[in-house]
This record gives structure tokens, C-alpha cells and sequence, in this order.
DNA sequence: ATATTGATCCGAAACGTTTTGGAGAGTCAA
DNA sequence: TTGACTCTCCAAAACGTTTCGGATCAATAT
């Protein structure tokens, strides 16, 4: 708890000049700012944050709020992303502070307590959502912020987001290239950006190869989900000899679905995902999926957002990261 | 961004009385206090934080530091567990920091760092190890922390568990009583303390089955190890006719092992593991397993943690959670 | 009548930092 | 000699809260 009265004393200077001299203002000589630094370092002085903060009135802090669902809140590699950004942030001496809330009224709340106490300098959302009342809440409010997927709204702002509409168009283009006829897609709700962009990837590659692109389906992202939405399309007139789920949950369900209806997958129908999560590697088959450079994403958020945080903020822009595809047995293309 | 002083000044008072009136001090008349508590609920006054942090010298913030693996922290409920402690530490006006670091010396000093800089008031402690530097870094510095797990040591301190060794000492009993006898352990390195004690619950059971306690590997909490240690084991001279993993990625390394060695998963092999993923009830066969409740954990966690933080703080205690156990296909037992 | 007590209230200091608005000393030009 | 300018440095205010040590006044005790 060295304080910056204490080394001005030891140093015979004034805490004036000892802050400046760490602040690296040109107001003092640089021959004292290197006799400042040497002693700051040496008893290993580190500003009080408390005060900092109270006098610059900014909190230094970026926070994020998990919406957790009434069940469970689920993200592929949401703790990956977490460290990525905490390290990141670290590094310019910001905090990064974690709330949870449910989406809905308390997350609003959530958001305006802290523009309105000045809690964090910015934020970063997560799960975002086309219509995603919390962008306008805080470009309103002048917070800055990023954002962890897209949404839709006329002004710019700050987004890093995976480039699922490519990804879902060329796996479906694959499954039209190996002679599939009936490609199906098990959609994830699409009041969920990422949910809108995979399905309209799938749909151009369907429009593109002259297929219908009526097999559509919407579930929640959840094996369970996924399984009976499978099940349902599997019994149907017209079965589909592909399914392209939108999330690897949902593919394990409907791997399940196509098993329990005694189909081979892989062989009677091929079953594809997204986000590479553990599990889809140790399923039999292997599951065929696409995922996204979770560190690279991580970086980029962090990176964004602590420009934003300059004075000379710029405008916003945003980042869409290409998605890679890998193949497994699921969907016959590869052992 | 209403202050002390215009609440005061609107209400004709001084800044400390109305201070002392929403503190509930039983300086301040009760007409006053509740005249002073309506006036600030109805412009939502809230104390600046960083002006409350510098005066109290405490900074109202809990920090918990993600042990970040050279390759990919997993932890199995992480999320949730996050979100549950951040509500509850929320609602006492706590707020949750989130750090990262690698184990080792980066780790330290980051413990070491918010120790001397008072940059939280209590640190919660996660995948805690057997021999765990923290403990008593933590101990020494006099900061309150909580483990999520136990670890090693003379001193009381902290924690919240789950019962890993009845759970796992109930499940090779019961696998004994099937009739199993080759009954193997694939265990998690064992300087991780549940690893210790899964094993230990293993051993336990064999030999109260009077059964050989050496058919034990050890193995990262992975897909990949797990894959490799079970398809060593099958390979052996006595290849055993149940395997119980440590956790439920080892054991989908093992079933797909067993698949590998044309095994069939359930009745030529019985496979059981630990934390209910997600994936475990859609593999192919489901996976028999046990759970803890995080929600209960997490909450326990949190309160601990908060009463440690009272003045009159007590002994430190610890809680042991029972594991609920989950029957599913791969062990043959159910469905 | 005076001292004592209790109930309310308040002024001012303190927490540790950043920043404003100079002060003092030297240099240079006129 | 004077004025202007530069280079260093510093005193003091401010951020918004909590808290210490009274102050005021009425009621009660002596």
C-alpha cells in the first residue's frame, strides 16, 4: 500500500510531480522522471484504483452480462472467449466485471444501472439478437460496447462475428455436390442473428442448386430439440437424406432421431453441425461441423473495444471471421 | 449520477445525516430516515462506488481467477457457476471480477496482485489442486477466499465439493454387484483433488468387493486421453468388463475405444463417467454418469463467501455435496 | 437553578489520486 | 534593465463518500 504521498516524500518531490513523472507528461524533466520510475518500480508502486477512478470518473472496468436462459445458459466456447478477452483487457489494466441476468426486463435493468452509476467504461454483448433492444439502450446512452455476433439495426456499430451464412452455404453446396436431393435444415430460433444467417446460407445453397428450400425447421439449440425436430422430419413424406443442423447440440439429437428410426448415419442420411464441441469428435460417427478461431474472436473483441475506448474514438466497425469446415464420418465425406 | 450532496441539499439536510439515514444508524430520527429513504429511492440514488471503495478502503468486488490450461480451460458447468455466484454475490452489492491466468507463476502473481493492491476483498478458488500454492498465499495474506474443491492442508479453510468419492464408490459397487470383476479406473491426473478422490471411492469399492485394485490409468480429462488409456487397457491380458472414467469426456474417449476394439458399449462393456455433459445422454449408447447440483454448489459458494466477508467472521467450514447418480445405457443397468 | 443525559443533527477531515493554475528560476532578445 | 519565454516544479482543489468529534436543544435528574 505504497501511496504516491509516500514516494513524493522519500523522493523530496512534490506528488505532483511524482504523478506526472509516471504519467509521463513532458511537464517534468526527464531526468526526474526516470529517478520517479526507478523508485515507483522498486517498491513496486501501483496507483490505487479506488482513487483513480473517483477522480477520473471513469470505472476502468468493461462488463459483460450473461444472459442466462430460465434452463441454462449455453455458449460453445464461452469460457475460451472469456479468458481470451480477460487477458486482453488485463493488459490495459481494465477489469473485467461479470453479470448475470435474464434476458428480458432484468437484463435492461441490468444494463441501465450500469450506464446510470457509471459501473463500467463499456461492455460487451453477447448472444445478440436481431432485434436486440440492448444496442439501442446503450447507443443511446453514449456506453460503448461491442458485440459477439450481429443484429439488426440502420446505425453502425462494433461487432466480431463467425461468417455463418458462408459456412451453411457451402456445406449444403457439398451436400448438393454428393448428390443429395432433400437437404434439410434444423434452424436454431430465428430471433437469434447467427440462427438467421446459417439458415439463409442454407438457402441460397438450396436456391443455387435448384433444390426446394422448403425443409426447414426451427428448434431450440438442445439435443433434445434437435431430436425431435429430426424425428418429425425423418417421419415425414419425404424424408431428407441430409440434415444441416444449425448447432452441433442439435445435430446430436438428430443423430439420435436418425438412429432411432434405424437409419446408418453417414451412410442412410448425413447429419452435419456447427461450433466443433468436444463431444462431436467422440460421437459415433464423428460429427461433421465448422468452427470458428475462438481466440482469434476473443482478441478481436478486446482489440475493439479498447479502441473504442481511446478519445479519438472512431466510428464502429465491424469483423466477420470465415468459419472452418470440418468433415467427419457423419456425413460421408470422410472417415 | 444523483450525489449525497444534492439529495442533501434537496432535502434540506446535511450530507451526513442523509449518509447516516440510509445507513440505518439509529443516530437519525425515524422521520427523518424514512423521509431521506424515499427521497433517494425515488431519484434512485446510488453511492458512487469508487468514492464508497476509497473511503471504506474495501473494494466490494470478488475476484475469481480461470486457471487457463496451456490448451483449453474446461471446467464442466463453468458457466453456470459463474452466473449463479455473480447473481447472488449481486444482490449483496458485490461485484464479480474475472481474470485469467496460466497456473504456475502467472497465477501467483496475479493472486499476489490483487492481494497487495486490494483489488478484491475475497477470491473464490477453482480446480483446486492436492498441493495448492494458493491456499496459502491466500491464507498468509489474510484475504478471505472459497475453494470450489478441497486440497491438502493442517489448516481449515473454505469449500465446497461434491462427494466424488461415495459417488464413484457407489457406482463400482454397483457395477460389482452386476457381476462385473475386471472393474478398471480411468483417472484424471491425480494432483486435481476430485481426481484423488474419484480414484480413492474406486479402490475403495473393489476392495470391499474383495476385487484386484490395480486396474488403474491415468490419463488428462479428455477425449483423446481417455480414447488412448481405455484402448490400452482392452488390449491387456485381462481385459476388463467395466470401465469407470473420471469424468465424462474420458469416458467418451473410452466408449469410442471399445467401438474401435468391436466391442459393443453396454453389454460386452460397461462405461460410466462423471458431470452429466451434455452430450453424455446422446451418445450412442448414453452414457451412464452422475451429477452435482451447481446451482446449489454455486450458491453455497457465494453465501460462504459472503459471511466470511462479515466482520464477525467465523471459521472457515466446508460442504460436501452428494452426487445424484444418472443410470443410463452404457453401463447396462437401464434403458 | 444547574448539571446530566439522550436524541438529532452537522462540520470537517480523510481516503489517494489527477489536474488546474500558477510560481520560481533561468535564458534570450531588445 | 526589462520583458517574454521556457523549463521544472508545486500547492490546492476536486472527485463523493464515511466517520469522528462535537453542537444544539429539550427533557430529566440533582
Amino acid at each position: 500500500m505504497t501511496s504516491l504521498r509516500s514516494l513524493a516524500s522519500d523522493l523530496g518531490l512534490s506528488i505532483t510531480t511524482v504523478s506526472r513523472a509516471l504519467d509521463g507528461y513532458a511537464d517534468v524533466s526527464a531526468a526526474t522522471r526516470e529517478r520517479v520510475r526507478t523508485a515507483a518500480a522498486a517498491v513496486g508502486y501501483r496507483p490505487n484504483s479506488a482513487a483513480r477512478r473517483l477522480r477520473k470518473g471513469s470505472s476502468e472496468t468493461v462488463a459483460l452480462i450473461m444472459p442466462t436462459e430460465p434452463g441454462r445458459f449455453y455458449e460453445p466456447a464461452f469460457v475460451d472467449l472469456l479468458a481470451v478477452i480477460g487477458e486482453r483487457l488485463a493488459a490495459r489494466r481494465y477489469d473485467l466485471m461479470l453479470l448475470a441476468a435474464r434476458p428480458g426486463a432484468e437484463e435492461l435493468a441490468a444494463y441501465r444501472r450500469i450506464v446510470k452509476d457509471r459501473r463500467a467504461d463499456a461492455c460487451i454483448l453477447v448472444r445478440t439478437r436481431r432485434r436486440d433492444e440492448r444496442i439501442a439502450l446503450l447507443q443511446e446512452a453514449g456506453l460503448p460496447f461491442v458485440c459477439h455476433g450481429r443484429t439488426e439495426t440502420q446505425t453502425p456499430y462494433a461487432f466480431v462475428d463467425g461468417d455463418g451464412e458462408a459456412g451453411f452455404r457451402e456445406v449444403t453446396s457439398r451436400m448438393a455436390a454428393l448428390g443429395h436431393r432433400r437437404i434439410a435444415h434444423l434452424a436454431a430460433p430465428d430471433h437469434f442473428t447467427f440462427a438467421w444467417f446459417r439458415a439463409r446460407g442454407w438457402r441460397m445453397a438450396m436456391q443455387a442448386a435448384g433444390l426446394r428450400d422448403d425443409l426447414q425447421t426451427m428448434c431450440a439449440s438442445a439435443e433434445e430439440a434437435g431430436e425431435q425436430a429430426a424425428a418429425a422430419l425423418l417421419a415425414g413424406p419425404d424424408r431428407p437424406t441430409a440434415l444441416i443442423c444449425a448447432t452441433d447440440r442439435i445435430a446430436l439429437g438428430a443423430v439420435r432421431a436418425a438412429q432411432a428410426a434405424g437409419l446408418v448415419v453417414g451412410r442412410d442420411v448425413a447429419v452435419t453441425g456447427h461450433d466443433n464441441i468436444h463431444a462431436s469428435r467422440f460421437t459415433h460417427p464423428a460429427l461433421t461441423t465448422m468452427e470458428l478461431d475462438v481466440r482469434a474472436v476473443g482478441e478481436r473483441l478486446a482489440d475493439k473495444l479498447l479502441t473504442l475506448l481511446r478519445r479519438d474514438a472512431p466510428e464502429p466497425t465491424g469483423d466477420v471471421f470465415p468459419l472452418r469446415q470440418i468433415l467427419r464420418a457423419s456425413s460421408a465425406e470422410a472417415g
